[in-house]
DNA sequence: AAAGAGACGTA
DNA sequence: CGTACGTCTCTTTC
């Protein structure tokens, strides 16, 4: 959709694409009844008409590699030695697609003793300099090289079907460095495909520090004697290892090729050529795709690119995307600044910061580099310029770090498409704007290196106005504004924070599982007479069920299970030393794998920040990742002293948790408008008693724990869509007593049975499901003609508006409580969210304060027909907080 | 190197 | 045959 005014030259390496192909399609699927494998052949054709449809090359060639010889294996004999043998499989499929392509009148080039890469590089150049736009498909990053103002690769990131479009300011977002510094980069870091070692100890981010300091690897050579440390003596000793292989990674871009142009020009294809060809390869689907995507001629040859190149269309947005010199750049900030309508905020980062910002409004676009803006990006983003900006909690957490804030924040697209759908899979930009806006933009799911930022900068604003529009037809646009948008801020502040954490308590911990680790598994290899790896289900299956000869009771897909409780179950048959051994060894590995996990993520702070995904989950709640902190231990008594790591900060007096009493219960009391529930909350009575006394007909006082632990389970399981059998299962009673523990509970609370099955009867006939504020989840399953996939979506579709509408007023309570520390101007803050949790850290003197701020807004979140309930507690650390 | 399976931690 | 998650390890496939 870019450059419509020039032509655009497609290269392709043939057999880098081939084999992706080969092995995204299985060789078993396809092969002739010769037996000749097409597989590959098959992939490739299919790939390229993709290619084609999405980029719409005027030319196009593919290179290949004539054999595994060339001038670079004259000179480094092990260049590329480490691959293994081509499969057996893949044997042929080249040849054969170089006859299909024939067949299609492209061309295809080799050239003896040279790589594909070479001839890609020699005909990129020719025609850049010929004002072609060129794209290289190419999983050799030694093409970086070649990038340039109109020369872009399309490099396979994952899976099959994605290409990460590179240009520079890809490779910069990747990298750190500039497309022509790559083989700089390669030449020191070393390629381990190639079989070219670099220097030890330097790996890329050494390198582009050295490169972005010296700019070359020739400079940085020079400069050897001043680079200190271990990797300066290791750059001096192994300085010819980068030489030669900067030699060796350099394409020779001067070949003559021997083909005008024109010869690359994408033509119709000849019809009986193709399906002679495809027949002989037992191709019939791929047929009609050629016929559509090449056109077939049906006369003469058509000469698409002369029409093209006469064609004097502008691209609008082109003629007005600018890469402005540095002087030229701030005036255009500034211009940009005093917009009044909102301007699209597209940030791009690498691993540790933010590198730059991508902005448009409808009459400009641009990429601004933050290194060399820094200051008048910071003042442009704190200013009331209104602004759309996609995942603005990330952009904010970054400029959070160095006490900077963004305002007049109006939309973030991210956050709409996931209130507009929070089943969808892929929330990158790209996939959003395809879907919303149906404009491709790459099909790369790298979403700070393959794109073209610029791009989705300059969609971002008819984006949101599209999820606008859709949202008020979904009656979501409050749920989104109220809840969705303001929560990023709180959270953006929450991961920004950290929570302090004391590492002495930790390694404390890991060295006494340690030696209770090895004392297990000692007596583990002792009880069974061999050592095996106690981590390894499989193992386990055969020493369980072939070595010990024990029956298995519940199944998994690869035989019997070897889960907790399966191995309980087991123990409490034959009371096997064994199982009881192995079960204390898996919970206290366990514990150390979570005491690792979380000891690696402390940053250089001391203290933790986690990421909180907000478009993670279908129901409304948060997840949390690297590390999660919602799943840390509480149960055991072992688990829990992890939580004596988290601590409070230096300059805060203390740790506070906040937790709603039993919020899902009294939601399904508001929804159900279930009297006996309703009421069970208004006496303030303990709540399972009041509902054991109900069920049982005893008084409060007579319910015996057993009674009240039955209830607790029933209650609890009831919004999970718990049936029968579970519940006699988990109570292990027998499914009778379930049955009539259940009919007793409907009996007492009818309301709640009513309000269930009208959830799941609603949502079959409008597919969708909603919580109080409107957050909606979509169904299809519920009326599936399979059991399973119907109960499954069954028993979500009743849980969804009560977990639901508990995150959302979670999320209005962070909102609240957030803002009313702000207004009170006290220190203390937000730190984590545990689904029905806040910790709270407490600045010195503000304790008595902010409790009452944090209760006040939790329990006023939301006005429910039954109160809400806060527990509070305090210590030093989360552990001794808990209540 | 990536993906699947099994296991297990939380609300 | 109870909802919602993330992360680890082992194992298989690519």
């Amino acid at each position: 959709m870019t450059n419509k005014g020039k032509p655009t030259l497609l290269l392709i390496d043939g057999h880098s694409l081939a084999f992706r192909a080969f092995y995204a399609l299985s060789p078993d699927s396809f092969r002739t009844p010769q037996g000749q494998h097409t597989n590959a052949v098959h992939g490739f054709i299919s790939m390229m008409l993709n290619i084609l449809a999405n980029e719409k090359p005027t030319h196009l060639a593919v290179a290949f590699d004539l054999s595994r010889s060339s001038f670079r294996t004259e000179e480094y004999p092990e260049y590329k030695g480490t691959r293994g043998e081509t499969p057996p499989e893949f044997n042929g499929q080249t040849e054969l697609l170089r006859e299909a392509l024939q067949a299609m009148n492209i061309i295809n080039l080799s050239r003896d003793n040279y790589e594909a890469d070479d001839i890609i590089a020699s005909l990129a150049d020719q025609a850049a300099a010929k004002g072609y736009r060129v794209l290289i498909v190419s999983g050799d990053r030694d093409t970086f090289q070649l990038i340039q103002d109109d020369v872009t690769i399309l490099y396979p990131v994952k899976g099959v079907m994605n290409l990460a479009r590179m240009d520079d300011s890809a490779v910069v977002a990747k990298y750190g460095i500039h497309a022509k510094q790559y083989p700089d980069l390669a030449a020191l870091v070393g390629e381990t495909s190639d079989n070219l070692p670099g220097i030890p100890g330097v790996g890329p981010k050494t390198a582009a520090k050295w490169l972005q300091q010296y700019g070359d690897l020739q400079a940085i050579l020079n400069a050897a004697d001043e680079i200190p440390g271990k990797v300066g003596e290791s750059l001096r000793e192994f300085r010819d290892l980068a030489v030669r292989n900067r030699r060796l990674n350099h394409l020779v871009r001067d070949l003559e090729i021997g083909h005008s142009f024109e010869d690359f020009s994408l033509k119709p294809v000849n019809e009986m050529a193709v399906r002679n060809s495809f027949g002989k390869l037992h191709f019939r689907s791929l047929l009609e795709r050629v016929f559509k995507g090449l056109g077939v001629d049906k006369t003469a040859a058509v000469d698409i690119s002369e029409i093209i190149e006469n064609e004097q269309i502008t691209d609008e947005h082109e003629a007005i995307s600018l890469q402005p010199r540095d002087e030229a750049t701030k005036t255009l900030l500034k211009e940009i600044s005093k917009s009044k309508n909102p301007v699209a905020v597209f940030p791009s980062f690498s691993e540790e910061s933010l590198v730059g910002l991508s902005l448009a409004t409808e009459s400009v676009r641009s990429y601004f580099d933050y290194n060399k803006f820094e200051s008048d990006l910071d003042k442009f983003l704190s200013e009331a310029t209104p602004k759309v900006v996609f995942d603005s909690k990330k952009l904010e957490r970054f400029l959070l770090r160095s006490n900077k804030t963004i305002n007049a924040i109006q939309d973030d697209p991210l956050l709409m498409a996931y209130i507009e759908n929070p089943l969808r899979r892929d929330f990158s930009p790209e996939d959003i704007i395809a879907e919303f806006l149906g404009v491709s933009i790459s099909s790369s799911d790298a979403v700070d290196g393959g794109t073209d930022v610029t791009e989705v900068a300059g969609l971002l604003i008819p984006l949101a106005k599209k999820l606008d529009n859709l949202l008020n037809l979904s009656n979501q646009l409050s749920v989104y504004r109220s809840i969705e948008l303001p929560s990023a801020r709180s959270l953006a502040k929450m991961e920004s924070s950290g929570i302090a954490m004391d590492a002495k308590v930790l390694t404390k911990l890991v060295k006494d599982l340690d030696k209770e680790i090895a004392a297990l598994e000692e007596s583990c290899f002792e009880i069974i007479g061999k050592e095996i790896n106690l981590a390894s289900p499989k193992q386990l299956q055969t020493v369980l069920f072939e070595d010990l000869g024990m029956q298995g009771t519940s199944k998994v897909k690869t035989g019997f299970s070897t889960n907790a409780e399966a191995l309980t179950t087991l123990f409490e048959q034959n009371g096997h030393p064994f199982l009881e051994k192995l079960l204390a060894h898996r919970e206290v590995t366990k514990i150390r794998q979570i005491v690792e996990t979380i000891s690696k993520t402390i940053s250089a702070d001391g203290r933790i920040h986690t990421t909180y995904v907000q478009t993670g989950t279908s129901t409304g709640r948060l997840s949390s990742e690297s590390p999660n902190l919602q799943n840390i231990p509480v149960r055991s008594d072992r688990g829990r002293l992890i939580r004596d790591a988290f601590v409070v900060g230096d300059g805060f007096e203390s740790l506070l948790t906040a937790d709603y009493s039993q919020i899902e219960m009294r939601i399904l009391a508001h929804l159900s408008q279930d009297s006996g529930l309703i009421e069970a909350f208004k006496t303030g009575e303990d709540l399972h008693r009041f509902v054991g006394s109900r069920i049982y007909g005893v008084k409060p006082e007579e319910v015996t724990s057993a009674m009240r632990a039955k209830v607790k389970a029933m209650s609890y399981g009831l919004v999970y869509g718990l049936s029968e059998y579970g519940l006699a299962k988990q109570l292990r009673i027998s499914n009778a007593d379930a049955k009539q523990l259940m009919n007793d509970y409907f009996e007492r609370f009818g309301g709640v049975r009513q309000y269930l099955s009208k959830v799941v009867e609603d949502a079959k006939k409008v597919k969708y499901t909603k919580t109080i504020y409107g957050r909606r989840r979509p169904f299809e399953d519920l009326d599936s003609k399979i059991f399973t996939i119907r109960e499954n979506a069954r028993r979500a579709a009743l849980n969804a508006p009560i977990q639901g509408t508990a995150a959302d007023i979670m999320k209005l309570a962070m909102i609240k409580v957030d803002h009313l520390l702000a207004e009170a101007k006290v220190k203390s803050r937000i730190l984590l969210q545990v689904h029905d949790e806040l910790v709270i850290e407490i600045a010195k003197g503000e304790l008595n304060k902010v409790k009452d701020l944090v209760a006040k807004g939790m329990t006023e979140a939301a006005k429910l027909d039954v109160p809400l309930e806060v527990n509070i507690g305090v210590g030093k650390s989360w552990d001794e907080a808990a209540h």
